[in-house]
This record gives C-alpha cells, sequence and structure tokens, in this order.
DNA sequence: TCGCACACGTTATAGCATAACGCAATTGAT
DNA sequence: ATCAATTGCGTTATGCTATAACGTGTGCGA
C-alpha cells in the first residue's frame, strides 16, 4: 500500500510519534496535542487507524500504545511477520523482521489448516544499555 | 512452578475459565460469577493474577482476555515461548510452543542484546471450520 | 447540482484495569 | 501466648483505553 497525502491530524499525529523516543498511548498523543487543537480521543484514533492502515505506525497490543515504523521504505505489510522487542525500562522499541520466524509459524498454523490474518508478536524485556 | 491450593476465588474463576469454549475477558467472568457473590472486577482480576503467576492460565493480549492452559501438565514458563492462534468467527483458541521459533527469536534478541522476560505471540486469523 | 465519500468535531458511553482503604485468617518467630 | 508479617478478601472510587452515534463541511464525479 502507498501512503498518500496525510491530513492535518494524521500528520499532527504521525509527527508526534516521530519525535518520541517510545510508545506513545493514544491518549498520551491527545495530551501533546491539545494546544494543536486536539480535543477528543477520537481525533486521535481515528488518525491512528488511517497511519496503521497505511502502515507507517505499528500498535503495541501489550502496552496499549503505538510507534511509527521503523522501515518506513519497505512495506511492513508486505514482508510478513513484524516483532518488536520493548525495554520495560526505557520504553525504546526494537522492531525487527525475520523471514524464519515466519515461515516457522506459518508452517505450524497451516498444518492446523488455521489461516492466518493478522499478527502480534512483542518481547517485553530490557536492552542493552537498560539491563542490570 | 507447582500449583498451590487455589483459593475460593481462584477456584471459581478458574472452572468458569475451563468451562468456557472461548477466551473471556474480565468483565464477562465476573457477569458469570455474580450468582456465586462476586460483585467487584477486582476480584477477579486478583484471583487472575495468582492463575496466571502459577501458569494454569494465559492472557491474550490482542482480545483483552483469558483462556486456561491447555498444556496444564507441562510448565509452560519453563518451555519457552508459548504461541496463541485466535478464530476471530469463533473465538476459538489453539495454543501451541515452537522451540524453533523460540530459538530463533531469541538469536535475533541475543544479537541485540536484548534481555527477553515476557513475550507475546498471538496470530489471530480464521480456524479450519470457519475459514470461508 | 445532486449524491457520495471522507475527514472532522462533539458528546456520551462502553469496556478494561488498578489505587487505596480496611478487615479477617494464617503462619511463624520470639 | 502474642506480636508482626503475609495473604486473601470485600468495597468504593477512580483512571485508562476505545468506540458509538450524531451532525458539519468539503471536494469531486455522474
Amino acid at each position: 500500500m502507498t501512503t498518500p497525502m496525510l491530513t492535518k491530524n494524521q500528520s499532527l499525529v504521525f509527527d508526534v510519534l516521530t519525535k518520541a523516543e517510545a510508545p506513545l498511548s493514544a491518549y498520551t498523543i491527545l495530551d501533546k496535542l491539545r494546544d494543536q487543537g486536539f480535543r477528543a480521543p477520537l481525533q486521535v484514533y481515528r488518525a491512528l487507524d488511517k497511519l496503521l492502515e497505511y502502515g507507517v505506525v505499528h500498535r503495541l497490543e501489550s502496552i496499549n500504545s503505538f510507534v511509527v515504523c521503523a522501515h518506513p521504505h519497505e512495506d511492513c505489510h508486505s514482508h510478513g511477520l513484524v516483532a518488536f522487542a520493548i525495554c520495560e525500562s526505557c520504553g525504546q522499541v526494537i522492531e525487527f523482521h525475520d523471514h524464519e520466524v515466519d515461515h516457522r509459524l506459518m508452517d505450524s498454523l497451516k498444518s492446523q489448516k488455521f489461516k492466518a490474518e493478522k499478527s502480534t508478536i512483542e518481547i517485553r524485556g530490557h536492552c542493552a544499555n537498560c539491563a542490570a
């Protein structure tokens, strides 16, 4: 999917996420955009929905937060699974793609005749800097 | 971890989850236990916390729900990653363990000096019965 | 110019999770 | 025996996450 021109709200949300050093929750984004006129959660969620659809933002299910895609020039949707390592100390996220893991998981599922559509792979722990 | 004797509330919650054919949210569990005297979410969440700690229940982050462990006699904590295939149509969950995926993911992370602690692998799609 | 699609704004509500208080039962060390 | 620590429990209140439902405006093709 190619990313169309972003609307004003989408750009604002995208910019906030781009500048953030860690994933942000929708409500944190809302707070950061109050000065720009944001008043309600839906303004954020609607923008996020589009950004997710375009593949330029990822949702981290395990922490109810959002990050910009680390590989904006590739197409995350197209090269299979995306995985995230999330540091519980500093919040930093490492995004990575692994076709081996991808294939292996898909094979497991195919043998059960399960049709995969969306995937969530999130590993929580501590990054190199934060590891005790 | 060996599972100690469950308390009354823990047993009630565990039984509800065991009888369910699909993952349940905490509030759904609460509703099912009102007749047994449950009145507040915390009664459910506290029981769930312990059941998760004992490894007899899993939390599905992507759908904010809980399921009993499908392999109660092994120790889910001990044999690495647990993965779930969740049918978006009927809700059924297939729990599986794959050491290959496990090792592969851990190797990727180790190369970045990331110390993994908890993992979430959830694939949403359609099971054999529900696939169009 | 009509109809449609889409973005947007607002209010209200639904759904998920935990903080903080107090009480009761258990255990185990002194 | 008793005191302190721990654990489970109940209750009230609150906070965080997400969406429903309504209406407005704008652009664009039939």
